[in-house]
RNA sequence: GCGGAUAUGGCGGAAUUGGCAGACGCGCCAGAUUUAGGUUCUGGUGGGAGACCGUGCAGGUUCAAGUCCUGUUAUCCGCACCA
């Protein structure tokens, strides 16, 4: 009889012994194995300690990295630190410690939590964002962007925390509010440093188009890229010089403007002041929608608001109409050329705007049920164009193109792409991120310091408090601040901005290839062999943000000939959240926090792991259930217990040899296909039958322990070596199947009366329609059912089902 | 408003191309073993006394629909005046 199935014991045994003999070690040089890069996000590692929503993403991944090792691949499965960031620099000024020593210990608990795991991490390749030798990297790629004309520094209104005193970038800024700690954004004109992402945007939607990532996320790329393709038009501002020119994706409607709208920002404002009449009426309108924050602009996005200019109007350059000019916060200054042409009848906005203003609504397009003057018609599939003269009797998409040429060929307008996508606002007034290597010069301007001074360190200082002028820290450090100009020599400044927290996260994926590289971000072989990354699983929250900032990196460095492959992920899923018992995101305040702690501790981390895997489907949201926490235990104990009924035996039983190659089959392309939760399933059953047998033979049992594995390390581990088998189990190699011996003889398929089942019949696979449909009748409770019945049609599909259809 | 997803027993969830709905687990019920233990083992468990009825709701296609088609409702997530 064995002993207990003690996890303590095992688990720490096991873990001591990987990290002793280095098991999961990856070396670089030995090129001629075949690759295998799994990554998942690397945490912050906050003060609360590891969540036991970051076991399931982690345990995913493992159990595809260990796979991996057994088919012959030579894995990277890397792990480290996103360390720089807002809350530990809170919790340092709070506190008086340093921040780099309170992320020291934070790593430190989280290191301990995710060994006690058992991950089958490659831990020599830790990296840390904080740690010099990184962002030695980090500020390099910053310069080579800088020196490619893609950052520069402008003062522009920015998203303005009130509490964190922070700048935040629009993907930060949630419902107006920051997205961190929930206070209130303000508009605030600040000089920042930018990054030109808007160049990519063509490239990154392109890039979309290459990988393999879940729709979902290539959904959300998509939009927030947010490409429309359309003209730019010149009105002439009637009886001057000046054109207003506008943007619209529908060209085809330009006989049907009826009015004009500019943003309450546009130049022409301040530049004809002296002749608009109602000068002070606009400027009021502007300072009231200047105030009103992001938020409550959004709220009020129904209710249209608007001023029109007196002294001002617009001339359509097809038509020779003269139309008046009107300023409205719903036009935006920072898209398109911050004006419009306004067409009601074909708009749904401009509709409700001249709906409200009354003014005349001019059908362009014909086709709706509805006249226009009562709804918008928005449908550019099936109207025809109207009212337009040489557009009259084209369809919408030929009204396009036909005008498009005829502006082009007038000077008028053009042809004109717009994104959504707006440049990245880099910098953060904030000590905890890595310095910006730039220097100031009154006479030379902004001077990036040369590779050979970096890395620029972060220097110490005295307070971490953010100054109420909104500069960082950093500028009270006279010593620090105070330099020389590259260039000329003369007195010049730190630039004392940080970079976002995002800065660190864009590239960290190549650091792993070649993490203690000191020449270069990673060798030329290294990521030549490495990259792309093969499979990377993460939040959803990180598709729009981290995931288009890293692809944006990588694809700029692709550029300059630094990586080998423009896109950084051939192969991108999510995970769902962990969810508290009753269904809720777990918080302090909602108390359905569950510590993963304790979880290992009372449990296990098989368990865990088991359970997190089984918890249901990988990409939907699943809430904690202690009982089935203990479900999975239950099934670790049995596992535990084969054990006691092994038996000799170097080939699979008879009357299991199916089962055991249907199994190895299902959990082998599971694993592949994020459905742990079946794998498990599959292997619970082929347990049951075990059991129910009261035997399990070497064979049998050296397969069950390998497909477990990657799921349970430890407890197969351990098995393994009572057994007596060969060896360690994360040595041994992936079993394969047959995939004949998958198939049954006979199968036990169900008949139909009518279509509906009225019993089931044993039959061969290979059984011909006579005879199955013969045997299908001689069920009794068929037979009872076709009693004084003429049958019409009859139905066998081998393998799947008779259906008798009688009258 | 736009985009995406989801909806199946008491619960978490299974169901290649349409082919025995409810795998596996939890919970519950009964029995056995053991005696104080996170027990273990065996059997049962969608509803209904029944013919039958059952995959959010209403239609449709089909010999056959959780799965396909047309509508519709609810919940969640993302975006939100982008011309």
């Amino acid at each position: 009889m064995a002993e207990k199935y003690n996890h303590r014991e095992i688990e720490k045994k096991w873990q001591d012994y990987w990290d002793k003999n280095k098991t999961f070690k990856t070396e670089n040089g030995d090129y001629s194995k075949p690759k295998y890069y799994a990554l998942v996000e690397f945490p912050y590692p906050s003060g609360q300690g590891l969540h036991v929503g970051h076991p399931r993403p982690y345990t995913a991944l493992d159990v595809v990295a260990r796979k991996r090792r057994m088919q012959g691949y030579n894995v990277l499965y890397p792990m480290g630190w996103d360390a720089f960031g807002l809350p530990t620099e809170n919790y340092a000024i709070k506190n008086h410690i340093h921040p780099k020593l309170v992320t020291k210990n934070n790593i430190e608990r989280f290191k301990g939590q995710l060994k006690a795991l058992g991950y089958s991490f490659d831990w020599d390749r830790e990296i840390n964002t904080t740690d010099p030798n990184y962002y030695h990297w980090t500020q390099w790629i910053f310069l080579k962007m800088f020196n490619k004309g893609l950052a520069y520094k402008t003062k522009m209104p920015i998203n303005w925390c009130t509490s964190c005193k922070v700048g935040l970038a629009n993907e930060e800024v949630v419902n107006g509010t920051c997205e961190r700690c929930g206070a209130p954004v303000i508009r605030k004109a600040q000089s920042q440093w930018m990054l030109k992402i808007t160049d990519y945007a063509e490239k990154l939607l392109e890039g979309l188009d290459t990988v393999d990532y879940i729709e979902r996320v290539k959904v959300s790329q998509k939009n927030w890229i947010g490409k429309s393709t359309g003209a730019e038009v010149d009105f002439s501002l009637t009886g001057k010089e000046d054109k207003l020119r506008v943007y619209t994706t529908r060209p085809d409607t330009l006989f049907g403007a009826t009015y004009m709208v500019m943003s309450p920002e546009h130049p022409y404002i301040e530049k004809y002041k002296d002749e608009i009449r109602n000068y002070d009426e606009l400027i009021a309108y502007r300072n009231e929608a200047a105030k009103k924050s992001d938020f409550e602009r959004t709220e009020l996005a129904k209710d249209k608001t608007g001023v029109k200019i007196d002294g001002l109007t617009a001339t359509n350059p097809v038509n020779d109409k003269e139309i008046p000019i009107w300023i409205s916060d719903y036009v935006l200054m920072s898209y398109g050329t911050g004006a419009i042409m306004a067409v009601p009848a074909h708009d749904e906005r401009d509709w409700d705007f001249a709906k409200k203003f009354d003014m005349p609504i001019i059908e362009v397009v014909a086709g709706s049920d509805v006249p226009v003057s009562e709804k918008v018609y928005t449908d550019v599939e099936t109207g025809t164009m109207v009212n337009s003269e040489f557009l009259n009797g084209l369809s919408v998409a030929d009204a396009k193109k036909k005008i498009t040429e005829f502006l082009t060929e007038k000077g008028i307008g053009c042809a004109k792409t717009n994104y959504k996508l707006r440049d990245w606002v880099f910098s953060r007034q904030r000590y905890w991120g890595e310095p910006i290597p730039v220097i100031h010069c009154d006479k030379c301007g902004y001077v990036p310091l040369s590779e050979d001074e970096l890395p620029l360190l972060l220097p110490d200082v005295e307070s971490y408090m953010p100054t109420d002028t909104g500069e960082s820290p950093l500028s009270a450090m006279t010593d620090w601040v105070n330099c020389k100009c590259p260039k000329c020599g003369g007195d010049a400044k730190r630039e004392t901005d940080t970079m976002p927290q995002w800065a660190g996260s864009s590239w960290y994926f190549l650091r792993y290839t070649d993490p203690d590289n000191n020449e270069a971000i990673a060798s030329k072989e290294a990521l030549d062999y490495w990259m792309p990354v093969d499979w990377y699983n993460g939040g959803m929250e990180h598709t729009t943000l981290h995931l288009l900032y890293s692809r944006f990196w990588h694809r700029f460095l692709y550029d300059e000939g630094v990586v080998p492959c423009p896109e950084p992920y051939s192969k991108r899923t999510s995970h769902g959240m962990i969810l508290g018992s009753n269904g809720e995101k777990m918080s302090k305040s909602r108390g359905n926090v569950v510590n993963p702690d304790d979880i290992v501790t009372e449990y296990g981390a098989d368990t865990l792991r088991t359970y997190e895997m089984f918890i249901g489907a990988f990409d939907l949201s699943a809430s904690w259930s202690d009982e089935g926490v203990n479900g999975c235990r239950r099934y670790l104990e049995r596992v535990w217990r084969l054990q006691n009924i092994l038996v000799d035996g170097d080939e699979y039983s008879d009357d299991l040899k199916t089962k055991i190659h249907q199994t190895i089959k299902k959990v082998d392309s599971d694993y592949e296909s994020l459905k742990y939760n079946t794998a498990i399933a599959a292997l619970m059953s082929l347990l049951n039958e075990f059991v129910k047998k009261n035997s399990v033979n070497k064979a049998e049992f050296k397969t069950y322990l390998t497909l477990l594995n990657p799921v349970a390390p430890h407890i197969t581990e351990e098995l393994w070596q009572i057994a007596g088998f060969e060896g360690t189990i994360s040595a041994t190699k992936w079993p394969e199947y047959d995939e004949a011996a998958t198939r049954e003889a006979e199968i036990e398929i169900g008949v139909q009366v009518n279509g509906k089942l009225k019993g089931t019949v044993l039959l061969s696979v290979d059984e011909d329609k006579d005879s199955a449909l013969a045997k299908a009748k001689e069920v009794p409770s068929v037979k009872a059912f076709l009693e004084g019945k003429t049958i019409v049609k009859e139905i066998y599909v081998p393998g799947k089902i008779v259906n008798i259809v009688g009258k």
